[in-house]
DNA sequence: AAGCAATAG
DNA sequence: GGTTCTATTGCTT
């Protein structure tokens, strides 16, 4: 599950007395703004942030999961077990002194009465997981996920919302603790975004309770790196609000840089080469010479989070981007229990592929060997795609794809470890990854279209990243920070694939497929009931009353259109595409499936359909195609092919038809058996054998009557590589293959 | 597109 | 800096 922070970390709040941090407000100020202004084009920001971000983190995740499941487990000391480690424990443990990832044997020690519940299967843990950030979501769709026990949120436009609604907003006080302050009352005044961020972040954590039952801690501030850092002052079920003026406060405590987030193992060596151990050092570190260290980017970030300043976007999960499954272990040395695990792992991973509705197109393998000089851990993988038809068998739930999988995990696995040599791994890891929400891939990369018809999944697309706190002048002009406006050209895709997943999700509802929400199959209740129906107002758009705003242009637009949209790019975008980004589900407004958006509403609730963040789908596909017989027979070796062929990008085959594999520099030197002259060349003897006895027998009869195999040269791919890699190189580096490169102004 | 490193919980 | 079981992003080829 997860490292420190959260029982080792001494806290955040220790030391009251000495408090004269290197920063004070008057020096933190200027410099953030400095920093953060350090733009190549346009002035700097005037306001550092008006944003207003939440960060949750659940309570003991694990073990509130299980104390929901079993509630004699509620005054008992509990520890969640994963293998010989505790992961997690509930208050109980951790006041006699259990803490997370301690040993079995250790914890056994302190708390001879502990209770252990198995948490291998991280099933129940993923479900509820889910349901709190869609519940998260109702409220307002930016909703990033860290981890299964963690949520940040940008509640900016609610707030802004709230504050052009509200009357009294001038005698309302902090919900929950302010950092540093001992009066919820003492600053209200002077910051009511943050106030009523308070307000959002309690009503928030009573929805999480009162729906979920779960308890957690929240912070309030101005950019994910503060309210994850304030989060955790107060630890259980509690919340905590920072004000600018205690930013150099908290990053002044935090003391070690590993402390900070972002800053890992790896990052905190190097600094420390450099002689930087405390957050001060990094803070008065010449940026110069951070650049020659690191390298622009990763210097001007690192430089920015010791001053607390992070420009970077919530942005929305949306479903995982991919599906794992794995298994460590002390000793595996046979490839006989190699196909056995794979064959468990993927027989699990199927099932939740299946579930989940989309297609992968990606199968990856990974291991973990154990060897004295690599001293225990780092993992290789083998990747390689997976053909359509069995990507369709894997989504539809086709009983015979697990066998053709594991042929392929079997192949991936020789190209890493030699069959006739000793080995000895400690892990397996098998992934599906690239999942599709439609079709296969029909690869129209570069055209628009293929935003709308690659994916429907909620969130993000294929690849959205972005470091937008860095590279300045590619974005565009109009870097409004904090205001939610800069020109974030991911949440062009984002909210448009996100679109086109509430059409699908309709017109399958309305197809008489109704898929809940983060449907498991064991819960079939949805405990996030749907908000009240008579508030259907998501607020998070940065714009006020959101009327039809479309006359103007300009600022106006600015303030009308969802976050992160430049208007200048806005402009530039056909007529349709605009009104879908004006569209209810853009700007915030939702619409429910069956309910014509009811009356006038509350003030701000909280309600709006449960958006669909992860919606694996329940009722099995039809089907598309019959599976005839030999189908498996043939697909088993086509997978092998498929494996096969990854490394060398030789004539591409057509499913279905064999192939003879050209033995490329990187093949495996040929283990030749005696029986092995039947086989055709592209079939791993190590594979063959492992196979179900009837299935050897079967695949000989085929090859048999196969033997004039077909080669299928490159007769389909034509004009292959030809120019196509226009490759956009004075945009190169930081920019993908996005709406924003369509529409740019050159 | 593939493989790995780094970071995270 | 490693334990478990994931998941994401960025770098390099």
């Amino acid at each position: 599950m997860q490292t420190s922070d959260d029982d080792d970390d001494d806290d955040i709040a220790e030391d009251e007395t000495e408090w004269q941090s290197s920063l004070t407000e008057l020096e933190t100020h200027p410099a953030a703004a400095a920093a953060a202004g350090s733009h190549i084009d346009g002035p700097p920001p005037q306001e550092t942030s008006r944003r207003v971000i939440l960060h949750f983190d659940l309570d003991c995740f694990y073990a509130q999961v299980e104390m929901i499941r079993n509630p004699a487990l509620r005054n008992v000391p509990l520890g969640i077990q994963q293998k010989y480690i505790i992961v997690t424990c509930n208050y109980v443990a951790r006041d006699q002194g259990v803490t997370k990832l301690m040993s079995v044997a250790d914890a056994k020690v302190k708390c001879p009465n502990l209770v252990l519940v198995k948490g291998e299967d991280l099933t129940h843990y993923r479900e509820t997981s889910y349901k709190v950030t869609e519940l998260l979501m109702s409220y307002c769709p930016l909703v990033e996920r860290l981890g299964f026990d963690e949520n940040f949120m940008d509640i900016t436009g609610m707030v802004e919302r709230r504050l052009t609604q509200t009357t009294d907003s001038h005698n309302a006080s902090f919900e929950g603790h302010v950092y540093n302050h001992a009066s919820g009352a003492d600053k209200a005044g002077d910051h009511p975004r943050l106030v009523l961020g308070s307000h959002i972040a309690a009503e928030l954590r009573a929805a999480i309770n009162t729906k979920l039952g779960l308890t957690g801690c929240a912070g309030v501030a101005t950019n994910k790196l503060l309210a994850k850092l304030v989060s955790g002052t107060f630890k259980p079920n509690q919340q905590t609000t920072l004000l600018p003026e205690n930013i150099g406060d908290i990053m002044g405590r935090l003391g070690g840089l590993r402390r900070v987030p972002g800053v890992g193992h790896q990052t905190s060596k190097r600094l420390r080469a450099l002689g930087l151990v405390s957050v001060q050092d990094l803070q008065l570190f010449p940026r110069a010479e951070l650049v020659r260290e690191f390298g622009s980017p990763t210097a001007q970030r690192l430089g920015n989070l010791s001053l607390g300043i992070d420009g970077s976007p919530v942005t929305p999960s949306g479903a995982p981007q991919s599906l794992s499954d794995e298994d460590s272990f002390k000793k595996m040395s046979t490839t006989k229990e190699v196909f056995q695990k794979t064959q468990d792992l993927l027989s699990s991973l199927v099932e939740r592929m299946h579930k989940d509705g989309r297609q992968p197109q990606t199968f990856r393998l990974t291991i973990r060997r154990y060897s004295a000089t690599n001293k225990w851990f780092s993992r290789e993988s083998r990747q390689c795609p997976i053909p359509n038809y069995l990507g369709q068998k894997i989504s539809s739930g086709s009983s015979d794809a697990v066998a053709q999988l594991v042929a392929m995990a079997v192949k991936l696995f020789h190209k890493m470890v030699d069959g006739g040599a000793a080995f000895h791994l400690t892990l397996i890891n098998v992934c599906f990854a690239n999942l599709q929400s439609r079709g296969p891939a029909a690869s129209g990369k570069g055209a628009i279209t293929s935003f709308f018809s690659h994916s429907a999944s909620p969130g993000k697309s294929q690849s959205s990243s972005q470091d937008q706190a860095s590279p300045p002048s590619v974005r565009g002009r109009r870097t409004d920070h904090g205001f939610g406006c800069d020109v974030d050209s991911s949440y062009l895709e984002t909210v448009i694939t996100q679109d086109n997943f509430h059409k699908v999700a309709a017109a399958e509802s309305a197809a008489g497929a109704p898929r809940h929400l983060h449907g498991s199959p064991t819960t079939k209740g949805p405990v996030v009931s749907a908000a009240p129906p008579d508030l259907q107002r998501v607020m998070c758009s940065t714009g006020g009353p959101e009327s039809d705003g479309r006359t103007s242009e300009g600022l106006e637009f600015g303030c009308r259109l969802p976050p992160n949209v430049d208007p200048d790019v806005f402009r530039l975008l056909p007529e349709d595409i605009q009104r879908e980004l004006l569209s209810p589900a853009f700007t915030g407004v939702q619409q429910g499936p069956s309910k014509p958006a009811a009356g006038p509403s509350r003030v701000d609730t909280f309600d709006s359909p449960p958006p669909r963040l992860y919606a694996p789908q329940l009722t099995p596909r039809p089907s598309t195609h019959s599976p005839r017989l030999g189908d498996t027979r043939q697909a088993v070796s086509d997978a092998m092919n498929t494996a096969d062929n990854q490394t060398s990008p030789g004539p591409s085959v057509a499913p279905g038809q064999a192939t003879v594999e050209a033995q490329g520099p990187g093949a495996r030197p040929p283990r030749l058996l005696s029986s092995e002259c039947d086989f055709p060349m592209n079939v791993d003897p190590g594979v063959f054998s492992e196979l179900p006895g009837d299935v050897q027998r079967d695949l000989m009869a085929e090859w048999k009557q196969q033997r004039p195999v077909l080669k299928t040269p490159s007769c389909i791919k034509q004009g292959r590589n030809s120019s196509a890699k226009d490759k956009k190189s004075a945009v190169k580096g930081n920019q993908r293959n996005n709406l924003y490169n369509y529409f740019k102004p050159n």
